[in-house]
DNA sequence: CACCAGGCAAGTA
DNA sequence: TACTTGCATGGT
């Protein structure tokens, strides 16, 4: 079923390119929590801030600020709030990992997810977002946009919690991070596209008859 | 004008 | 434990 799911997507929308990563998976993960209930082209013009002025780097991400951070990230929203959760984040890898985030991204992802979640500001969509997206690790991303499109045809009760979504993803499909990355932004493309909040019965839904 | 967007934590009872 | 509220910009 799950599978079947994804076939219609892509056949519908094809490859989406989420995270092409320009700077690589530091950007990536800038980028997961500047995401946090935001549209993605003002995380766009915030990281682009970023970029111009070098600092899409630990190193200088770190030693910039919190009201100059903030500043950058304006355009992103809850800018104050991610300036901070940003921080909260490169703090527990200089703790922990000695700044080095390739030690973080090293860990089985089942203990990196519970090092992000032990940031405060990092809840389980941002820590799997940065395990699947930046560490390249198969772990299955569940929005709110997932969790719409699969309760409104019948797949998940509406108040299923996100652990519950996650496992149905892990049960049923191969664990492939190609797979687990392309399925995610399918879902969030249909969502935006067709299965919208105000919009119940999309005509043109290619999960129609399922 | 209202509503929405790739959440999360803190406050309240 | 179970709700509610604050955070904020920019597009439709």
């Amino acid at each position: 079923m799950l599978l079947e799911i994804y076939r219609r997507l892509y056949e519908r929308f094809g490859p989406q390119h989420w995270w092409p990563a320009k700077e690589g998976p530091f950007e990536v993960m800038v980028g997961a929590i500047l995401t946090q209930n935001t549209n993605w082209a003002n995380v766009s013009r915030a990281i682009e801030n970023l970029r111009a002025s070098g600092l899409l780097d630990f190193a200088a991400l770190e030693a910039l600020p919190p009201a100059d951070l903030a500043a950058y990230i304006r355009p992103a929203g809850y800018f104050r709030v991610k300036a901070n959760r940003l921080r909260n984040l490169l703090a527990m890898i200089r703790e922990r990992f000695g700044g080095d985030l390739q030690q973080l991204f090293a860990l089985e992802p089942a203990v990196m997810r519970e090092h992000l979640l032990a940031v405060s500001g990092i809840g389980p969509e941002t820590a799997d977002s940065i395990i699947l997206y930046a560490a390249n690790k198969p772990i299955f991303v569940v929005d709110a946009y997932t969790h719409r499109i699969l309760s409104r045809h019948g797949l998940i009760d509406d108040e299923a919690d996100y652990h519950v979504v996650q496992e149905l993803f892990h049960d049923h499909l191969p664990a492939d991070v190609q797979l687990y990355n392309e399925y995610h932004a399918l879902l969030v493309r249909l969502g935006k596209e067709c299965c919208k909040k105000r919009n119940p019965r999309c005509q043109e839904c290619p999960l129609k008859g399922m």
